[in-house]
DNA sequence: TTGAGATATTTTGTATACAAATTTAAAAAA
DNA sequence: TTTTTTAAATTTGTATACAAAATATCTCAA
């Protein structure tokens, strides 16, 4: 089962899929041997890569040595959502010049099939991909480097938190619509509209209880 | 010269001084070796704290191996001046409530003479760190751990540019008013003009030519 | 049976070691 | 002199090793 991998890179990819996966589970601590084993590399880099891990938010750094797969409470995800609402709208007015771009509007269109698609077909857990597709394409689309950065942070977390089961669109059916109002929006260069409808957009996904 | 240290976070943090402080030339390569001397610790820790600093985007990783003081160009200051303008204002909403401590009114206060006193004697470098932890300041009032950590980020990666004289305040007389303006926004609660005034009091600091 | 204390085991954190890769320096050719 | 080739010396990346810390296990008493 273990298979040799190159670069430290691939050592945080193949731990970012064992997380958001959960292969590993939250509940467990995350023991550097056992992953070290299963990759069939030293400690060495596999600590390395935790550490990356912790500063982007996926892991969490027990007490007194160690680390576990973050677990978010009510309040974490409140302030995703807003760090979303507050970033997204800048990225989608940068993203509106590159979807002149024909190929670009047809990639677009292809996520909203997708999401379209898990609907039709209630896959939970095929529609939340999609939906981080569709806001992960237009920020990529964006330029801006830092807000990928921070975004692509964001959407480790996110992952974890749709896993979770924490992700409760508040109704499947309005998932699509929606996507397609921001679409239009972008296509016809609506700026004030998007500032306005990606904070909605983003936020009232999320039904927190607990916390 | 060499002090002995204890945990890893002391190395992170002997790391951003060096690099804050420029005692570590962004032109130069970072060697491990040099560092682990200095500090008196192995490559290893050195290692780590240089793989969360990258992550933080303080340290750039080189084409084929080794790690480099980040070098910023006039895009990705524009793109930290923006992620600042659009999260900023939600920590400060957030940090009005906590403006009703004495203690902390009193704090804020501190901060702007010593931003003050600064600009009387003309000391750029002071002006530039009174600046930021005003900043800082509110953000952490604010309780918004993931704003707060986003910052932090940023954070250091404004102290390099402030450090390599890119930062240039349009007229040091304007800094002092321009941060009353802020304090008597936060004092009344006035969250609609916190929201207008942020974003220009974060933005035009910054005359960015090259690039 | 339950709880406290002591002992054994695991797990982390860091040092040392070594091979692969990269950079620097030197030598040779144009 | 300038460029290309070759060789030496750094420097990184990862493995192994070991001590300190933490966790789990066991023993014995209440």
């Amino acid at each position: 089962m273990s298979v040799t991998l190159k670069s430290e890179e691939t050592v945080v990819d193949r731990l970012v899929d064992m997380i958001s996966s959960g292969e590993l589970s939250r509940a467990e601590r995350v023991r550097e041997v056992e992953i070290s084993e299963r990759l069939g590399v030293s400690r060495i880099p596999i600590r390395e890569a935790m550490g990356r891990l912790e500063s982007q938010g996926v892991l969490e750094a027990r007490e007194r040595g160690g680390m576990n797969v973050k677990a978010f409470s009510a309040k974490q995800i409140n302030e995703i959502c807003r760090v979303r609402a507050a970033l997204e709208p800048i990225a989608m007015r940068d993203s509106i010049p590159h979807l002149e771009l024909q190929e670009n509007r047809i990639a677009l269109n292809a996520i909203i099939e997708e999401l379209k698609w898990a609907v039709d077909h209630n896959r939970r857990g095929e529609v939340a991909r999609a939906d981080i597709a569709f806001h992960r394409f237009l920020i990529d689309l964006s330029g801006n480097d830092l807000i990928r950065k921070i975004w692509s942070g964001l959407e480790l977390q996110l992952r974890i938190i749709f896993r979770l089961e924490l992700y409760i669109p508040t109704n499947l059916d309005e998932v699509v619509p929606k996507h397609l109002v921001l679409k239009d929006m972008l296509l016809r260069g609506d700026v004030e509209g998007l500032d306005q409808t990606v904070s909605d957009h983003v936020w009232p996904e999320f039904r927190v209880a607990e916390d």
